[in-house]
DNA sequence: CTGTTAGCGCCTTCAA
DNA sequence: TTGAAGGCGCTAACAG
């Protein structure tokens, strides 16, 4: 299992180290034939550069990390796919990290990464607290946030690239709006997340722009998944059916939602809409068909390497960005038009 | 952004470069006192050991190699999802890469991953190529197929860990069979790949030996999509509904077939019976409920990692393992009695 | 218990 | 156009 090394082809070459070097790094300054001779030698010896001697000496490794908090998320696979198409195409490798076993000390995961001397670092994330971690990192390594909003107030220090949530809210209002429902539930604002406040603000702002009021079912987990769906849904639906339309602040609640909607007999959309946000792929499912804004993560990577690619490769950079992706309806089969709903006798 | 290096350290201390070495290691050859007195100057300093440096002269790096075909397929970000968590309780680290953009020269990207020097390498796939691919790199670094069936014929020189796919394809049989099943479509058979082999000799075996036959519909592409289950579906349901059950073979197939039977008012299980194979994490979701043969992805991850280690950690071995994983039958509500679809008058 | 000294594999001046 | 030498950050003998 011995590598073949820079030495080695030297050795077999007749020639020294540095020659190798040139001629594997496209330096003009080697006669073609020499080159054409010593590439010949690579391969038939298997040569394979060293990238950790390389970076080593040239202190850069061209790789990202890419922090998610759990792969199996279709949300942040997806993300995670795109992230390392246009990361290629920039010519960086990413690291990827799940951090769902880091919870509470990201920072941890972190210094992992820079360890390995990653270039600069995605923290993907929608909770608060990876906003104050990044911030702590900002001026140690290039780090971008992903998909956590930032509030416009307290401007915390952080590059962050993230769908315009607060648009996103009142695009699924004003969509529900149009359908004609008035009775309307929010399921699943998770308070404590900065994310979900500007999209319950931009949601609510639509509302009471028409003089309605909302009803807003809070969700105390800290993190959306089907199984708090399921149980919010429960609890809406055991007190009777109040409402011509219900919101998910998130797809995967949504899930849950559809869950909960089967156990009591409520047909979607017949008997009350259902509207979800994010625009997982479960939700292009056959019989699940959901309705919902789409996050746009195609554009959301590409923002954010660009992003932080800029910020390697140009330090000195004293400033913050913020670039806000505008979100995108997507019309399935689980929103009906209020008409249909309670026809007209 | 310039890094605080073993060297700082050393100065601020007033010891040599090996002293903090040392006393990072967790050696026992340095006093309490000065082991005490470096930790806290490389916390004041905000000192990260050089993970690549170390790597380098350690020739180790404690990373394995980990490609898949694409994480947005659900069964692979879980399976990747295990597979870290039971390197990280190994110490290990993987280094994650998806194929998709390399279907054709996978051996690219082995390369790529040998040149940053990763301790061994597995490789998740179902395709053919990939057990002739990782053949070829068998002397060079410890690596294990993972997912890909082996033919017990040909002794391809790998390593592998899959499912007893004839198993799971005689289980799948004998479930249908025993609701009082006869006349079953085998949908999606790919022949190509041995994986799809096995499936479909362990189900036509069990057949056989009652005495009936099986009607099957290949699949002409090289993967099992939703796609390409929605077209078999179509293709099959478009002749009239002259089976009972369908057996898909992968559960992405399967929702391909739901998506069609919904275009031809087919109710799943009412109509027809409909079993799946792999157990992604869409199956269980509500309105799905698909009943489906569980690949048991946790312990096909373990069991790589493992042998991926003993690889690396035991050299020498000459031989070639081959584990293989009892798959397990999931019901869930896709499935139904015979009786219940006609039942007696 | 601590310091000195070689490298690990590669790149990059500086000479020739 | 090519060679020699130093160094990237760290570990592992080998001495003291």
């Amino acid at each position: 299992m011995k590598r073949v090394t820079i030495k080695d082809i030297a050795r077999i070459a007749g020639v020294s180290y540095a020659t190798i070097s040139r001629a594997l790094s496209g330096s003009s300054e080697v006669s073609e034939q020499t080159r054409k001779r010593i590439l010949e030698i690579c391969k038939q010896e298997g040569y394979r550069t060293n990238a950790l001697a390389r970076s080593l000496t040239c202190s850069k490794t061209n790789v990202i990390g890419l922090v998610v908090p759990d792969i199996t998320n279709p949300f942040y696979a997806e993300l995670a796919l795109e992230i390392e198409t246009f990361a290629r195409q920039m010519h960086y490798n990413v690291m990827l990290c799940n951090s769902i076993h880091y919870e509470n000390n990201i920072g941890e995961l972190m210094d992992f990464l820079i360890s390995h001397q990653v270039d600069g670092i995605i923290l993907g994330s929608s909770r608060n607290e990876a906003r104050a971690c990044l911030h702590e990192y900002h001026k140690t390594i290039p780090s971008v946030l992903l998909g956590a909003s930032i509030s416009d107030e307290d401007e915390y220090c952080v590059n962050a690239v993230s769908v315009d949530n607060r648009a996103g809210g009142r695009m699924a209002a004003e969509y529900l709006l149009e359908l004609g429902h008035r009775d309307i539930t929010y399921l699943g604002f998770r308070p404590s997340s900065i994310t979900h406040q500007l999209r319950y603000h931009g949601f609510l702002r639509a509302m009471e722009q028409r003089g309605l009021t909302l009803n807003v079912i809070e969700n105390p987990e800290n993190s959306s998944s089907l199984q708090a769906g399921y149980q919010l849904g429960k609890q809406l639906f055991a007190q009777g059916l109040t409402c011509t339309a219900i919101f998910a602040a998130t797809d995967s609640l949504a899930l849950g939602v559809i869950q909960a909607a089967d156990e009591f007999n409520i047909r979607i959309p017949e008997d009350v809409s259902l509207l979800g946000f994010d625009n997982i792929s479960y939700a292009a499912l056959p019989k699940i068909t959901l309705s919902t804004i789409d996050q746009r993560k195609s554009a959301l990577a590409e923002s954010a390497v660009r992003l932080l690619v800029s910020l390697i490769e140009q330090p000195s950079n004293d400033g913050y960005a913020h670039h806000m992706i505008r979100p995108a309806l997507i019309e399935r089969h689980s929103c009906a038009a209020l008409q249909l709903t309670k026809p007209t006798p």
